[in-house]
DNA sequence: GTGAAAGCGCTAACAG
DNA sequence: CTGTTAGCGCTTTCAC
């Protein structure tokens, strides 16, 4: 490949001058400018932003790490980083940890080999020793998802546990009283775990007992809410209700119960969390905790990009709101009303 | 951050030696390779893969194009690509096109800018000239999903032509004669057009004539496959049963056709494109042209990586098996049989 | 406005 | 086995 110097040479100006073309193309004579242009387009020049990158310790890439591509919920968070990445000029690496804490960290590590200029991190957990030495050598960085509310760590997420105890709540209007909790496993998701806090508290306000039977920790897969909703049908006092971490898990419950030969929602009433696309196209509708994950990917770049261009050591803590959407998944206990 | 050099001072030997220590640990002598280690320990080095990038013009990063992350089938190829990608060593570097010509154009220009050692591209158009210079070139990249015949490019894909027509087929078996087809822009998405074909050829190998009020190109996603049924089902004679290019279409068609108060499969029959995991979990289940996402983008990465490191020069043509799963959604028209 | 020259951190011969 | 010594292609002072 022709390099500067190639070009430099067939202009017949310095590398500085070609430099200057490429990079700052107003602080050339315009005479020089287009004799240059022509002579990069002669050799087929093409910028080596790998050299730059080693020059100027800037690489304009950032690293993304999520749990998995696969899950409709954080393709949007994606899309949402992506567009404004892009818009800004820096690239995406994107990696993914199957909800894997070693993975996770060894992302960071080859992210920051490749001296990424910040990084956005959907982690399992946040308390993770991994982060907080992000934060003591001043690397960029923005937790997503998760809020930590302590700590010096930037985040852009949403009110884990308010969201376990909305769409709890709204099954106990519905008249529900015996409900159960599908989670991911809260070892590999503390976003799980806050909205199982968020259950938990909800029962207990509302004089329900808490049974540990009826939470199930899985995998975030349309495969395990199949299975595991079998299980807790099969209890002696099975649940009229069942609130799943994610939307994902709730479309599968749904068909699992219908396996099961249950009618929904009469038979089983499901909430769900994030609110995909799909949510509105399976039936009945799935009832489900809207997380705005498109905005929170978006302003996550945002507060990256801040950090990054400014340097800036101030935290950044943005908590998104979550909504209820109602669709239809609910409905009173047969029992009931 | 400390380099190489500082590691060497620190541990009394040369950069060369650090250098062998992280490369070919076996070309040192236990005794200095210890001490190298711990000078690196003691210097909280942190290796530059930039500059080894530089260096040696291998960057052990793939660029991944496809038009967009937010589809479940390129979400299962993307994870083809990664795990094998992983498992050797390589990075990828993810970007969408949104399905525009355009911006796939710049995401080849930009990956080649940041050295990639290669690109598994999912292209809208396979006669693209970009493609045919990155073979004049040399450089080492794979096609998924297509798959060209002629020309010298490597392809992993499928034979949409086939799927098309088994799909059609798959209708006219149970009964059906008229069978609108639902499919991306071709001009956006050769792999539509390909399906095209094949469903066209499809009705006229059966003595059906083709009627292009039954063609309707859209983009894919289930809120366009919502949209566009209704206005089929608006036609004078609405079909009886729809093939739709790909599974996020047909679903979204499933639930515009309820939102029209029809019911299915009884009063419209669909058959989809991809299976993706989802094509099970909706009520009637999906029946569809299963299509191995996840296996072409490992044969495809394999295809890739053995051109990278091997430098060989004859492209790969992989052609996988397309497969009907029914699980359904199709049932004869009503007023037949 | 433009040029000269010194690196950025690593690897890769080539010696020894 | 280990050290010496050139670069890789670009940016960036500092002069002119």
């Amino acid at each position: 490949m022709s390099t500067i110097i190639d070009v430099a040479r067939a202009a017949g100006v310095s590398t500085a001058t070609v430099s200057r073309v490429i990079n700052t193309p107003q602080a050339v004579r315009e005479a020089t400018r287009t004799r240059v242009l022509a002579a990069m387009e002669a050799c087929h020049y093409r910028y080596n932003a790998l050299a730059r990158g080693f020059a100027t310790k800037r690489t304009r890439t950032i690293g993304l790490i999520i749990p998995t591509i696969t899950n409709p919920g954080f393709a949007e968070s994606t899309r949402g980083i992506q567009e404004r990445a892009a818009a800004a000029g820096l690239s995406v690496l994107l990696g993914n940890t199957n909800y894997d804490p070693e993975t996770e960290e060894k992302l960071i590590r080859v992210f920051r080999e490749m001296q990424v200029d910040g990084l956005v991190i959907t982690t399992t957990n946040p308390n993770n020793p991994i982060l907080k030495n992000l934060v003591a050598e001043g690397f960029p960085f923005v937790v997503l998802y998760s809020t930590v509310r302590r700590g010096h760590m930037s985040c852009v997420g949403v009110d884990n546990y308010r969201g376990g105890y909305m769409a709890t709540q709204h099954l106990i209007d519905n008249g529900h009283r015996r409900i159960a909790m599908i989670a991911g496993a809260f070892r590999s998701s503390d976003k799980s775990r806050g909205r199982w806090d968020g259950y938990r508290q909800c029962l207990r306000e509302n004089g329900l007992v808490y049974d540990k039977d009826f939470l199930a920790q899985t995998t975030y897969s349309l495969a395990s809410g199949r299975e595991v909703i079998q299980q807790l049908l099969r209890l002696e006092t099975p649940p009229t209700a069942v609130f799943c971490s994610n939307d994902y898990l709730a479309i599968g419950v749904m068909e699992g119960a219908r396996d099961a030969g249950l009618e929904l929602p009469a038979d089983l009433s499901v909430v769900g969390f994030d609110d995909i696309p799909l949510a509105s196209y399976v039936t009945p509708g799935l009832d489900t905790i809207r997380l705005p994950a498109y905005e929170m990917g978006a302003l996550g770049f945002e507060a990256l990009l801040e950090r990054i261009e400014k340097g800036g050591q101030t935290p950044v803590h943005r908590m998104l709101g979550l909504e209820l959407i109602v669709r239809g998944s609910v409905a009173p206990p047969r029992g009931n009303a």
